[in-house]
DNA sequence: CTGAAAGCGCTTACAG
DNA sequence: CTGAAAGCGCTTACAG
């Protein structure tokens, strides 16, 4: 059966490629090879323009195509990476990777995705799948509880950027959010528009872009004199729904007049429970979302909310992961996105007889 | 400075397990494989137990994680599959591709994802890339102009399953929704509830699922005796928004009293024509969107769709692809998704006070 | 500027 | 039940 199998795919190899050319196979790999040696900087070419031309002509006219499992058994490189997110059907990681997509395939990278549901079991499974697989190296965003597992593949020399969570003491490059600007922002501009009473809807989840948001937050609370107002509430992961109405519900009770939900999960949770309670926003509620989703813009009113390039998150950790594989001695470099504030009428002004002080 | 890069990622070999083990590397090779073997069916399993437990033990002591370029290299598999879709950061597609990878990295498999922007010079470079990685079968949701090169690929001998878009004439497996009836679906819903003037917004591009529920539509409204009222607008891929926006303010213009739009994307850009136009749904239009996101919940009205089960196309294309790839006799089937309409206010009961005719 | 040769780490008949 | 040996198709020093 397999036999049959083999027939039919026959390949061309390099062999024929020599034979039909009168070369040694030698040279037709150098030939094959050379814009990644150019891209690398590190061998010069030194084949004849008549030559490559003949070889590449060869190569084309016997449909010839390198076995990558050859090249990367010898050279141990594979030209693939990899991307562990924690759920790729979630649109601001759907995003990324269709970036990272994009630039990697035109450098010549082939992407692999993985995501971990935010389980650190899973994650380690799928760094250890990736590895076995042998990619020349991870782009990650790690989930709570995932630092050894992460730790363990830096340890092993494997390039590794880190994506949208930190790890702290790693000797790798990241790509992230300036968090807590990013908290911060939602109350000055709440703040700007007469609410006083803001709160905040969190994850109990252990990443760092949620404590940095929770951290500016409460610094941008300090500041304005609100301190006595700063309250956050946490929600657990995989079960956020119910909570988040009974803990916006409980806020408007209380006479909270803003909040702010800081990824777009729990945003559109929140939505969910605006529209559940039939709140009117934001006279009953202001908000403030995070990310990016069509529903802002859709919804009425429209959302304000905080948003982030995922361009630019996508472009700039494959950019600097590239640049630690081809590069072995790359210091590790940081990339921090500044977060942008993309307004709604979920945040408007607010409308109130008595005026509020300050302290 | 690649010498450095070897020895910090000097890999344990199959060789040093079976030294420490004392017994060949062939036996290792046995026992390492032992799972894939019985769920091929295809090697009676013959060590004996204690062996296999030295030998697992050892691996696992030294840490080996056998080089798949070699493995790959000599048996000629690599346990990875290529996914090709339009968009991953379509929901549609990142839905679909989520359930691929969780039923893949269960089965032992591997998911590279290529993105082809409805582009066929893409969707080809994206194949030849995907093939010359030697991915053992491949997922497509194929696009305009994309017969020949699947085709090619197909005839090649590699396990091809077809995911949402058909080629006719190929011999592969399919996995695709019953598009004819989810046409008719939304004409049906329509017009149980009072709506006559239906039409449909749809693309011009040139692939099996706009095509077959322009079809649907087109029968359903025949049936219904509507076929003076049947009207297809195409707007072009890549440009939708304005013209659907224009599309619309025609359409309410000329007294149309529901639109259908068959796929998310359209959509979306219906939802956004709607809030611009500032319509009211249903009374001034009745709507019936595609597939799912959302917004569709969140939007005030409620959007009424025709769904379909992102999980079993996931699901399903990745067993008809498993089941090729394994056993090379496998004839190609076709599972069909049967089109779930999921109720919202947008296709209320028409609010009228001059009767219809059916005729 | 070009070639001969070693070898990457496995899997797979085949022989015992 | 187990081992010796060939070889998958490349890349890479090295020699010329």
């Amino acid at each position: 059966m397999f036999r049959k199998v083999w027939t039919m795919v026959k390949r061309v190899t390099i062999r024929d490629v020599a034979r039909e050319a009168g070369v040694s196979i030698a040279l037709v790999s150098f030939v094959m090879n050379r814009d990644h040696r150019r891209a690398d900087g590190s061998v010069a070419y030194r084949v004849s323009d008549e030559t490559v031309a003949r070889i590449t002509e060869i190569a084309e006219r016997l449909n010839y195509h390198p076995n990558s499992a050859a090249s990367s058994l010898r050279s141990g490189r594979t030209r693939t990476i990899g991307v562990v997110v924690s759920d790729i059907a979630n649109r601001f990681f759907s995003d990324i990777v269709r970036y990272i997509e994009n630039v990697a395939y035109s450098a010549g990278y082939t992407v692999l995705c993985a995501s971990t549901d935010e389980q650190a079991d899973k994650l380690e499974s799928m760094l250890s799948v990736l590895t076995n697989k042998g990619v020349d190296g991870l782009i990650i965003a790690t989930c709570s509880g995932g630092a050894d597992a992460v730790s363990r593949v830096v340890d092993s020399g494997l390039p590794v950027v880190l994506l949208d969570r930190d790890i702290a003491g790693l000797d790798v490059s990241r790509v992230m959010l300036d968090n807590v600007r990013a908290g911060a922002m939602g109350v000055g501009k709440l703040y700007a528009n007469g609410y006083r009473r803001i709160e905040l809807v969190s994850y109990d989840m252990g990443i760092s872009s949620i404590g940095e948001r929770e951290e500016g937050y409460r610094r941008a609370m300090r500041e304005v004199g609100l301190q006595r107002f700063a309250r956050i509430h946490r929600t657990t992961y995989g079960n956020v729904g119910d909570s988040v109405t009974r803990i916006v519900s409980d806020a408007v009770g209380r006479g909270v007049e803003a909040m702010i939900f800081p990824t777009n999960t729990l945003s559109l949770y929140a939505l969910q429970a605006v529209n559940a309670l039939g709140l009117k926003i934001p006279n009953d509620m202001a908000m403030i979302c995070f990310d990016d989703n069509e529903v802002f813009d859709l919804y009425n009113p429209t959302i304000a909310r905080i948003g982030q390039s995922v361009e630019m998150l996508g472009v700039r950790s494959f950019e600097l992961l590239r640049e630690k594989i081809e590069c072995a001695d790359t210091p590790s470099s940081t990339y921090i996105v500044e977060p942008q504030f993309i307004d709604g009428l979920s945040s408007a002004p607010r409308l109130t007889d008595k005026k509020h002080t300050t302290k």
